[in-house]
DNA sequence: GGCAAAGCTTCCATTTTCCGGGAACGGTGC
DNA sequence: GCACCGTTCCCGGAAAATGGAAGCTTTGCC
């Protein structure tokens, strides 16, 4: 038969961890369960490989397969992340004020944190009948749109902000603002106020606005915000009530 | 010590993933931040092994650096964590209905899911000058001391009936049942019944009335549980409160 | 019912990446 | 200054990881 003996190298082309975070990073929000095929396909492996990796995981808890024998994140994963520090040992601390603020205003209160050069929401109120959010506990989003994360960015590493500043920024509404210079501006802004404002740019409907949590020794760890319909209230109304929640929970944190 | 008496064969001893996942094993409640030498200890590898596999670890966000250079859980992990479906989603939905119930009788209201033969808390929410409770938001606990535990053991595959009561049983107070066949009444009682009663197994001051939430196919996926002091309430005043929260999150699950 | 297609699992020769002892490097405290 | 603990780097050897292909199960369609 046609023995076409030159195959390709067999041996092991990576780091094997590598591969499993791949696999692993092959989950999102929108594809919390996948079949074998898909995994593969996603994290760009041979189905054997990632057949044998996913076996590993799952041996261990960090995978699950559901009834249909789709693939999904393990509880064992879940329990790990919640001793991670940073997200829910701040969440801990920050809901009973997050949820005073929330009673308070009847509007959609989110805590975050910095990751990189990206928001990630560690938790978030629904405000009674208020503008439905787009963000999600967990998830991701850029730091030069919203309340939280310009927050984050104003207080951040000046590396942390060239690098934003110079990469590509997202765009959403005409109200958006894409340009380096006048973020710089709104940046120094957020540090003199001791509030961000978004205006609209995320949502042509929704505004939002973000104040700075520290730690004890006075760094800004992560942020909270107000999000509520453009038109309803003013900024600055807002601003007081956040940066009081922040300050409680700056002061929380540092005992 | 038997195994460093000689030179150790230099090759890989295991597979690389469950490597990685022992030395993410070490990571507990009580050790959130853990140096290098701590985590190689209890992972049981060389330092020199731990190191490189944390390396990757951290490149990935798995594990992250505090400022004093510990290890500790990463918050790319906590949100991976939160696609579990199993804690987090279940979480989401049922929490409204927790809370009315913690807005009721003012007690440590308790959400939680079995895995293997333990208990899981997915959320906890403290009632007002309640007893305080041991439990912790992504904790285990033995599957026949408290109220939750007693309605997943009830509901639980007979194979898993089975390995828990024929292994060794968890024995925290002179009111802990350990006896099987007493245990086995205990668990008919809790499925006739729709509800189980903890009475004073895990603490001497308080008890637990736990119930089982349901999904869309009828199948036990969880439990809910009201941890009082005692004495303070009849367990039987307590049931109807704690079945009716449990169906509402039932319904609330199979839409 | 039967055929086909797609997906899942197992097998196995190949070889590359991983393993860990050892040694140098940097902190801290006595 | 010395000892100690924690961290980082290096390198020969060897076992574990790799992925093509074949076997097996499930699903879809005429």
């Amino acid at each position: 038969m046609s023995t076409q003996r030159r195959g390709r190298p067999k041996g092991p082309t990576g780091p094997v961890i590598g591969r499993a975070l791949q696999l692993l990073d092959a989950f999102d929000a929108e594809h919390r369960a996948l079949t074998l095929s898909d995994l593969a396909r996603r994290a760009d492996m041979p189905l054997s490989t990632a057949h044998r990796l996913l076996q590993e995981l799952c041996a261990w808890g960090a995978v699950e397969r559901d009834d249909a024998g789709l693939y999904q994140v393990g509880l064992r994963l879940w329990e790990l992340g919640s001793l991670a520090p940073r997200g829910p040992g701040l969440r801990e601390t920050a809901l009973p004020y997050l949820e005073d603020l929330c009673q308070i205003t009847r509007e959609n209160v989110q805590l975050a944190v910095r990751e990189g050069t990206e928001v990630v929401f560690v938790e978030r109120i629904a405000g009674f009948g208020s503008v439905p959010v787009l963000t999600r506990v967990g998830g991701r989003f850029a730091l030069t749109s919203t309340g939280v994360g310009l927050v984050l960015l104003a207080h951040a590493a000046p590396e942390v902000q060239e690098e934003v500043l110079n990469g590509p920024i997202d765009h959403h509404t005409e109200k958006t603002v894409t340009d380096p210079v006048q973020l710089r501006s709104m940046l120094a802004a957020v540090r003199s106020n001791g509030f961000s404002v978004s205006d609209r740019q995320v949502t042509m409907d929704a505004l939002s606005v973000g104040a700075p949590i520290r730690d004890g020794s006075g760094e800004v760890v992560a942020a909270v915000s107000l999000v509520v319909r453009y038109g309803s209230t003013t900024a600055h109304a807002l601003a007081g009530l956040v940066r009081t929640c922040a300050q409680a929970i700056s002061r929380a944190l540092s005992t």
